[in-house]
DNA sequence: AAATCGGGGGT
DNA sequence: ACCCCAGATTT
């Protein structure tokens, strides 16, 4: 299955090779600050380069140490991470870092056994950082490099088995040249970035093309092995979008959802789930189910009107939202009974809270249909 | 082992 | 429409 010693110093050669005949010029490869390569790795986690960039820039400005970002509110870590995802990572990432503080004096361990301790960071992040930031030799397997050693070693494991991961960390550990385990990795993940692509490998041009397993077998295109994931399950979903009048004119009522779960900490509109198919094409049915899903909060609306609808996709749910325009039934209120906490806001305020970006949407289209305020 | 947890870009 | 992305955590 594995290739042979020969083999393998041949692809760690080459790789680096390539890699340091020229790579991307990366914001977080201009530093050698490991609490910087610590920042870009959380977010580099199921995230592409190009999205993170804009972001690593705004959060380094806003927390250039360890103690900024430690001494911060969580909410201004919150809408700092505003439309990156995986929300818990920011959450982590704050308390790992005033573990740092605390128990580190503000220096980022440098052993896997006290790194691996911080919360979110999990096998790749912390071989990631222990190779970037000390280079020391210990592998950094994401995604890129499984592609990668699928194909050139013909590895045939289905790689969403954990199995799977430890026996490519174990083969990546041994790849790793005296002294280069930083820019090995990042050869790696550069190499698969940018030549060992998932679809349609650039193997004219790659630089181990000539003893890749996969190519010699005509397999390139069959690897890695991946089950395919479950498909999200469809969620139809009721929004009131509820305008504030008297003191409250020109403002709407958002709240803060539950500290845990989907999109914790997030604010958003009130909505609630409606049931599968009544209510899909009939109107007035669909208000129905809006002003008891409200009513299940303890909100109660008047003078419903449909507004728009919305979709939102996440890994394992999807939202078809529809907005209503409405506002609180006289006397009404603003529950205070738990999960959630509300507010009244307009467009100025809206800014300093933290939105998913299916409401961030809504808004968007709302304060421009309604410049009034 | 399977589910949860975002969002966007490429094909 | 589907796939994947510099994954981690919980069940």
């Amino acid at each position: 299955m594995t290739l042979d010693f020969k083999h393998r110093s041949y692809f760690s050669e080459q790789l680096l090779a390539w890699y340091r005949r020229g790579n991307r010029d990366l914001p977080w490869r201009r530093s050698r600050d490991p609490y910087h390569i610590w920042v870009s790795e959380v977010m580099l986690q199921q995230t592409r380069v190009e999205t993170v960039i804009p972001y690593y820039h705004r959060f380094l400005e806003r927390f250039p140490t360890i103690e900024a970002l430690a001494d911060a509110p969580e909410d201004d870590v919150l809408k700092l991470w505003e439309g990156l995802g995986y929300y818990s990572r920011a959450r982590n990432l704050q308390a790992a870092v005033r573990e740092v503080k605390e128990r580190y004096g503000s220096v980022v361990p440098d052993t896997p056994e006290d790194i691996s301790t911080l919360k979110g960071v999990g096998p790749y992040t912390s071989g990631a950082i222990l190779s970037i930031a000390y280079n020391k030799p210990v592998p950094a397997v994401d995604g890129n490099v499984m592609r990668v050693l699928s194909r050139f070693f013909l590895i045939e494991d289905d790689i969403m088995k954990p199995a799977t991961r430890k026996v490519m960390e174990k083969l990546a550990c041994e790849l790793i040249p005296e002294g280069a385990a930083g820019d090995f990795n990042q050869a790696l993940m550069e190499f698969g970035a940018l030549v060992c692509t998932p679809r349609s490998p650039h193997c004219m041009t790659c630089p181990v093309m000539e003893h890749c397993a996969a190519r010699l077998e005509g397999m390139e295109q069959e690897l890695p092995v991946k089950k395919k994931a479950k498909p999200p399950r469809p969620e139809r979903r009721l929004a009131a979008l509820i305008e504030g009048t008297g003191e409250q004119e020109g403002k709407v009522l958002i709240r803060q959802r539950p500290q845990e779960g989907l999109l914790a900490r997030m604010w958003e509109l009130p909505h609630g789930l409606a049931g599968d198919s009544a209510g899909q094409e009939d109107e007035a049915l669909a208000i129905g189910e809006l002003h008891e899903a409200m009513r299940r909060d303890g909100l109660s609306i008047t003078q419903v009107q449909p507004y728009m609808s919305a979709e939102h996709t996440f890994s394992h749910i999807h939202w078809d939202m529809q907005v209503y325009r409405c506002r609180l039934a006289a006397g009404g209120d603003l529950p205070d009974l738990l999960p959630y906490h509300y507010r009244w806001v307009g467009l100025a305020e809206l800014e300093q809270y933290a939105l998913p970006n299916v409401f961030v949407r809504i808004f968007r289209k709302y304060f421009k249909d309604m410049p009034a305020s």
